[in-house]
DNA sequence: TTGTAGGCGTTATCAA
DNA sequence: TTGATAACGCCTACAA
């Protein structure tokens, strides 16, 4: 066997046809006889031939390659499965493309790295895009990104109406579990939600006033605490929580499962009992969930797909530049199990962007 | 202001210069006279000029971008801390150097896709070296890089030894932890460690075996099991422990806190006491350790330094191609705290590769 | 269907 | 200290 040839000229050469020939081979133009094909493969396999990237971008002005951005404030809740699961749909929807997915992360040690990537990896056009994990308000990478007209798109809604973005509607979803709570009677239902400066938590906090006010009640502020969506975090938010509360809540709504986790530790450590004394309803619909002690009501949303739908949408968007602003909300839906009060579960009652939320649990005698 | 302009030949004739010269500031090379390079720095960051990263790359050879392989073993058990704090230290160790360091994930679904990623990503050049995580066995990966010559450092022992790696002594720390056990006065000692196709699951119980034998006593089958480093196989490995043997463990070896957080969560399910009816040590060192009840007694070892060390390994690699392969042993220490029956915490007590094991701790009365 | 030739934006080697 | 001038390896009209 030959060592391992580098270049395209040279397997031109050895096949005995022009560069171009082995170009259109490679690049699988048609345009090309099925005997020439033939020998350009063989000599190609014969010699490890593989592409010189650089040259390639060079040349085609692009590379083949999107990243996936993980912006510092995601890092530290990085070991929530969400986001495991969150970024397995995207590498898998990589793989079933034509691209590559490279996953950067950023540590916030310092604006400079951030700086640092931002350029040599991003405008120096080592990728042809970004999928952003990253739903802070304000993240200045947004505004970077779009005085530098480069193509992106966010996992997690955005209010700017040019950032292309696929999310699952949290205000609506937070509203539609509140409702339900609400159905089951409970009349001091507090929220656990994340970081003030995360969008998803700010909309789970709106629908959650939402589904009061539409009750003609209103929140009150004892029984609301901002977190950090670790389970840590939701244990000492809960802890505190029911230390302050001059009467203690009797349904809980978390925004996410994580931190509902921490929750029904916080309970079952001040000896309450779930439902009975306090009902929980929880966010994500993480198989964890599952196994939570009892089993953990909460919403459900398709997180694989949502990472899949990201890389999607930019894929979408890199070949067809001009289309509209892609705007995609993906359906939730209701998981009712245990801990809501609910005697039967059931995972069919659901709700999506267009039809509206329907739940149809058997309802428990509300309150114990 | 301009529109920003792309190419280094405009940003020469906007200073005034060559070529050369513009090239010459970018990469900082000292042959610049102050006044030009003054000069060209202006109209570099008034243009907000960035190279293009694929020019520069076929010019130079190098990408200056260096990749961490995620492999599809180490995807299922993503969630565990060990992993993000190894990942951690990668980025940051990637973020002091000159290099960018983007991540790799395979998710096993195909071998075609494994080899797309292989093919594009690696010899393809588009980067110029790759850290490993990936501890299976025989990853045919291994053979592969070797075969094209391509830079790589693994983070996790490789018995070839032109295979370069990070990691620390798994035996011998395993042989350390066991005989601590020992001299508390267990007698039946089981073990739970990882798959039977990681090097450090294997080095493990390399090390428990070890240091049983030292004690003149052999490992009892019925204690022994392999689970898969996630915490509800070890919950499922040790309830399966309890029921199978004919005379329960006294003192359980867990070859990660995670799946000693499943033993833990095992044993009270069962009514078991820890320490007082069986001891549990696990490995790792996680801060999580510390909240479990009761509080874990494990083997620290560094795990973001290990990440770090495999990618400043990667560089000197990358900068000094032919020195001697790296083999690089981190230090551990046992942490002892209550879970093993010691009455007093105690993490001075340390080991490192060139010192050998010196475990000081208060025994406790053995067992109660 | 095939080949020719120019260019993609840098770096690197010389010579000045 | 500077500036020409080749590469670098591939893509892509355009022409044949």
């Amino acid at each position: 066997m030959e060592p391992d040839v580098t270049t395209l000229e040279e397997i031109a050469t050895l096949a005995g046809v022009s560069r171009s020939t082995v170009s259109r081979v490679v690049n699988g133009d048609p345009r090309v006889s099925a005997a020439a094909r033939e020998r350009v493969e063989a000599v190609i396999s014969e010699c490890h031939y593989v592409p010189n990237a650089a040259a390639r971008s060079l040349a085609s002005r692009r590379t083949r390659i999107i990243g996936l951005l993980i912006s510092p404030s995601v890092g530290v809740i990085l070991t929530d499965p969400f986001f495991n699961q969150l970024i397995e749909g995207a590498v898998r929807a990589g793989n079933d493309s034509d691209y590559i997915l490279t996953i950067l992360m950023e540590t916030g040690d310092s604006p400079h790295t951030a700086d640092r990537i931002y350029q040599r990896f991003i405008r120096s056009r080592h990728v042809d895009g970004v999928v952003i994990l990253s739903s802070v308000v304000e993240d200045p990478i947004v505004a970077r990104l779009q005085g530098d007209n480069f193509p992106f798109v966010l996992i997690g809604r955005h209010p700017h109406h040019t950032v292309n973005f696929v999310d699952i509607d949290n205000r609506s979803a937070a509203t539609t579990a509140v409702a339900h709570l609400l159905q089951h009677g409970y009349r001091r239902i507090g929220i656990i939600t994340g970081p003030a400066n995360m969008i998803a938590s700010i909309d789970r906090y709106a629908g959650y006033v939402n589904a009061l006010q539409e009750a003609g009640r209103v929140p009150d502020p004892a029984l609301t605490v901002y977190s950090d969506f670790t389970r840590r975090g939701a244990y000492r938010a809960m802890s505190h929580l029911l230390d302050r509360a001059s009467e203690p809540p009797d349904a809980m709504f978390v925004a996410s499962d994580t931190m509902a986790s921490g929750v029904l530790q916080a309970l079952r450590d001040q000896g309450l009992r779930v439902p009975e004394d306090v009902a929980v309803m929880g966010f994500d619909g993480l198989d964890e969930a599952l196994v939570s002690q009892p089993i953990l009501s909460t919403v459900f949303q398709p997180i694989r797909e949502l990472g899949a739908e990201g890389v999607r949408a930019l894929i979408e968007l890199l070949e067809h530049p001009d289309s509209a602003p892609i705007h995609r909300f993906l359906p939730y839906r209701l998981q009712i199990r245990r801990s809501c009060g609910c005697v039967e579960e059931n995972s069919a009652c659901s709700a999506n962007p267009e039809g509206g939320a329907a739940a149809s649990a058997s309802w428990a005698r509300g309150r114990a």
